[in-house]
RNA sequence: GCCGGAGUGGCGGAACUGGCAGACGCACGGGACUUAAAAUCCCGCGCUCCUUACCGAGCGUACCGGUUCGAUCCCGGUCUCCGGCACCA
């Protein structure tokens, strides 16, 4: 061991010899109890940021906490290879995306490992490898012939910028996730995957994730947008058509006025046709076809719509009503068309006071503030059934039930469920992807490429203009095949998968990643599966983590695993901020950005501690699913903590000669120094496995060491005092393990610090002769007693009753009640 | 607007089941060591008041109220901040 706390040579010295000795390699043992830590696996950028320092030290804690608890601990690392960067790269640089994703992975690399962080790297996975992908492709082609994937004419959000199809999910405010250009639309054949038929699944699995956030459930529970209500079916006059809305109000059918159709509503057209409605129709339609996302939501309030010259028939009422189409009604929701009710229902008030539209109260809420006959805006609440013939003076809840009832009896309409969530589109017209394994015959249609021929590869003769549809097209040798199931010549799709994808079914593949004739083993799959604690952003809280749902459900439903969900327990961490000064002077934090000019990176803090520094200071600032605030100060705290530790150690292998760890407690100081040493074998240990809060894990660390201090200043009893180093040294090596390994070493420890057992506390030695009660007169703390440790309530109130201060505060009163709680405090309420 | 989460010293945060509010760290102040500085070690550090000092008193966990012997914690209401969703019928 070294006289200095260099940490440069330790850190280097050990992550040499971890490898070397393949340190976190691991196999399936029946024998052992198994945990899976994962990590979300980083997309390849070239530089390692300050989250995901974050996110790998917290992983890294667990995993090797778990190891030396006697877990066989699965911790696997790898890369979320595809992506635009590596294609925008090509585009600018004109290097390939293959070279430049590699050489990034590589870069990577090297700064995980200098993190010490105990990965089993025999595992490593990179989606973007043709072994990777070949297994996306076959599983693709099992979701195929499951029925589950599905080609389909659609409109499309597009993204004028990056030439691409972005899901709902990647337009952020009317905007490109990515580019921030407002998304317009766009017709296009493309691959959607039938995850609505999972949507109940996913709602209903959540219940049994009780190790997730509330927060994360709540997100997807909002997302899947499951919403009960019911179909009603109108007469359009004049023609044989019929058109049926959903509505979560039936109750309220009876003060319907008027309808109002998406723009894109398939009939409207042929409604209109050669009459003097189509012209202002068609121009409206079209003037919503170009509207960019932004552009519709950005008039939020103001109601726009054309009265198409066709009146609905209320199935209830008999009444004709106007028909209307509006931008304000959706095509993807419901069934695109909706029954407008102004007197309840904010949107159609609004609608009805722009075109003069009658306005017909239908529910009560029996409020003297509510003029139902004279609203000002629409009344949402519940309340009494009126204006609604048979149905008048029902309480509107259960008319809700009674009427749809009704409806089905007449057959004009049921009960139903619709969702928010649409079936995912998995096509992008990209290069840098898994090349979607499907094949175009005019005989067949569409067919999957024969798995003995998997990888589909993505060719490497294409150009990279930035322009138009998937780069692919350009290669001279993709496209042109023979249909695998007829042998004519055919043509192959040239749209690659979405990369969520790839990152859907990763956990699985670790268990087995070099697998060259299965996706993976079943068995090896059982054994890991499913993951313990996954770690991340919440950023990841919907699609990610959904898709991955949804992936190990529908795996599961073709018997290749056994579990339902993927994740049992998730973790999901803060951000890492840092303060500067903004543009009014204030200083404030936010997200480290190159913008704002707040970024600290993660090779000059090891540069300048070292990585045991950066990691101590990250898990130390601040408990891991908060924000953290990064602190300069803070890291030099977190380094001369370490240095401390250090000296401690060092300064004890000089004193003494390898003690053995015997000894009896001879004092007070002994007693005192073992109780600390139990205590903070207890709280790290606590806080570690149950709440994974490590701020406080460290703190108590922290403690202990400035009671070790305290203590050496006294009488030394060799052999406590030597367990009490090695234990010190044991505790602090799943956060910090290079200098742990170097200390270890240096104390003559047996094997290596990332193989020891962990400590286990003597529950003797929390045990305290005496202890401290707060003594409380009506609540106000008044006195400190020390009264023996196994004393009974009535002990402590005799002996509090003694006190001299609480005798003086109580004489002369009347003592109306005393609460004494053992080991804490006692409370007289005394009168007068 | 709807749904989540949070609000504690100068700062990051602690208080685990309703029981001594402010652990630990940072910053700051003082002392020791040193020719000096750095480093290190030790001490102090919520606010206000009283006091030469010791000792002590009052207030204090966003705000108002409630339950309780006792509330940072539970209940009702208000405010602020952060995150997500948002014309979803």
């Amino acid at each position: 061991m070294q006289e200095k706390y260099n940490f440069a040579e330790i850190e280097k010295k050990w992550q040499k010899i971890w490898a070397q000795r393949n340190a976190f390699r691991v196999t399936e043992d029946p024998d052992k109890e198994k945990y899976y830590v994962l990590e979300m696996f980083p997309y390849p950028s070239g530089k390692l940021h300050m989250g995901h320092v974050r996110n790998y030290s917290i992983g890294d804690v667990i995993a090797r906490f778990k190891t030396m608890n006697g877990y066989n601990v699965l911790h696997p690392m790898g890369w979320d290879g595809f992506g635009l960067p590596a294609e925008n790269a090509a585009i600018k640089h004109n290097v390939a995306p293959a070279e430049w994703t590699w050489s990034n992975i590589h870069d990577m690399q090297d700064q995980l490992k200098e993190l010490g962080l105990s990965y089993d790297w025999e595992r490593e996975v990179a989606t973007c490898h043709p072994e990777y992908y070949r297994w996306m492709q076959w599983i693709f082609i099992q979701f195929f012939n499951k029925g589950l994937a599905y080609k389909k004419d659609s409109q499309v959000n597009w993204c004028p910028s990056c030439q691409t199809v972005l899901a709902n999910e990647q337009v952020v405010e009317g905007c490109c996730e990515r580019c921030g250009t407002p998304v317009g639309k766009k017709d296009l054949s493309q691959w959607y995957f039938k995850i609505t038929d999972y949507a109940d699944r996913l709602l209903d699995n959540m219940d049994k994730l009780p190790g997730w956030p509330e927060k994360v459930k709540t997100m997807q529970r909002n997302w899947i947008g499951k919403s009960h209500g019911a179909l009603a079916t109108f007469d359009v006059e004049g023609t044989e058509d019929k058109l049926t809305v959903f509505t979560t109000r039936i109750d309220t059918i009876y003060g319907t006025t008027f309808m109002v159709l998406a723009p894109e509503y398939p009939d409207v057209l042929r409604w209109v046709e050669g009459t003097e409605y189509e012209k202002p129709v068609k121009e409206y339609i079209d003037r919503c076809a170009h509207m960019s996302e932004i552009e519709r939501t950005a008039t939020t309030n103001e109601k726009t719509g054309v009265f198409i010259g066709k009146n609905a028939v209320n199935p209830f009422t008999h009444k004709p009503m106007p028909i209307y189409i509006s931008d304000y009604v959706l095509m993807g929701y419901g069934t695109g068309a909706v029954m407008g009710v102004p007197a309840h229902d904010q949107r159609d008030f609004d609608f009805a006071k722009k075109f003069g539209l009658e306005i017909v109260p239908v529910i009560d809420p029996q409020d003297p503030d509510v003029d139902v006959n004279n609203l000002t805006e629409a009344c949402a609440a519940e309340g009494v059934v009126i204006n609604s013939g048979e149905f008048n003076g029902m309480n509107n809840r259960d008319a809700i039930q009674k009427i749809a009832e009704v409806a089905k009896e007449r057959g004009i309409g049921e009960p139903t469920i619709t969702y928010r969530l649409r079936d995912w589109l998995i096509s992008r017209q990209r290069y840098w992807g898994t090349p979607i394994p499907m094949i175009w015959c005019e005989e067949c249609g569409w067919v999957p490429e024969k798995e003995e021929n998997l990888p589909v590869m993505l060719p490497t003769d294409v150009e990279f203009t930035g322009k138009g549809e998937s780069p692919i097209v350009t290669s001279k040798t993709f496209v042109d095949t023979v249909c695998p199931v007829c042998g004519r010549p055919a043509k192959r799709e040239v749209d690659t998968m979405d990369t969520f994808l790839d990152s859907s079914w990763y956990e699985l593949r670790y268990c087995d990643a070099r697998n060259t004739e299965k996706v993976f083993d079943k068995e090896k799959v059982d054994y890991w599966m499913n993951v313990d604690q996954y770690i991340g952003g919440v950023e990841h809280a919907i699609m990610h983590l959904m898709y991955a749902r949804f992936f190990q459900m529908a795996l599961h439903d073709l018997g290749l695993v056994k579990d339902e969900e993927p994740f049992q327990n998730l973790l999901t961490q803060g951000m890492v901020l840092k303060g500067y000064t903004d543009s009014d002077g204030n200083y404030v934090s936010a997200k480290m950005s190159k913008s704002l000019g707040n970024v600290v990176s993660p090779a000059e803090i090891i540069e300048k501690y070292g990585a045991d520094t950066a990691r101590l200071f990250i898990l130390f600032a601040a408990p891991p699913e908060r924000e953290l605030d990064w602190s300069d100060e803070g890291v030099e705290g977190s380094f001369r903590f370490l240095n401390r530790v250090y000296r401690l150690v060092r300064e004890f292998i000089d004193s003494f000669d390898h003690p053995a760890e015997e000894w009896t407690i001879a004092g007070e100081a002994d007693r005192k120094l073992n109780y600390a040493l139990n205590y903070t074998i207890k709280k790290v240990t606590d806080d570690v496995s149950d709440r994974f809060n490590f701020n406080t894990a460290i703190s108590s660390v922290m403690e202990l060491v400035n009671e070790m201090y305290r203590y050496k200043t006294g009488g030394i009893n060799e052999g406590l005092y030597a367990h009490a180093v090695r234990t010190l040294v044991v505790l602090l090596t799943p956060f910090v393990p290079h200098v742990a390994e170097e200390m270890w070493e240096g104390l003559g420890g047996e094997g290596y610090a990332y193989e020891q057992a962990w400590p286990a506390y003597d529950p003797d030695a929390l045990v305290k002769d005496t202890v401290e009660i707060m003594v409380q007169i009506n609540g106000k703390n008044k006195a400190k007693i020390d009264i023996p440790g196994d004393a009974t309530r009535e002990d402590m109130l005799a002996i509090a009753a003694e006190h001299e201060t609480i005798r003086g505060l109580t004489d002369g009163k009347t003592v109306v009640k005393t609460i004494a709680v053992p080991g804490r405090l006692i409370n007289i309420v005394v009168k007068g």
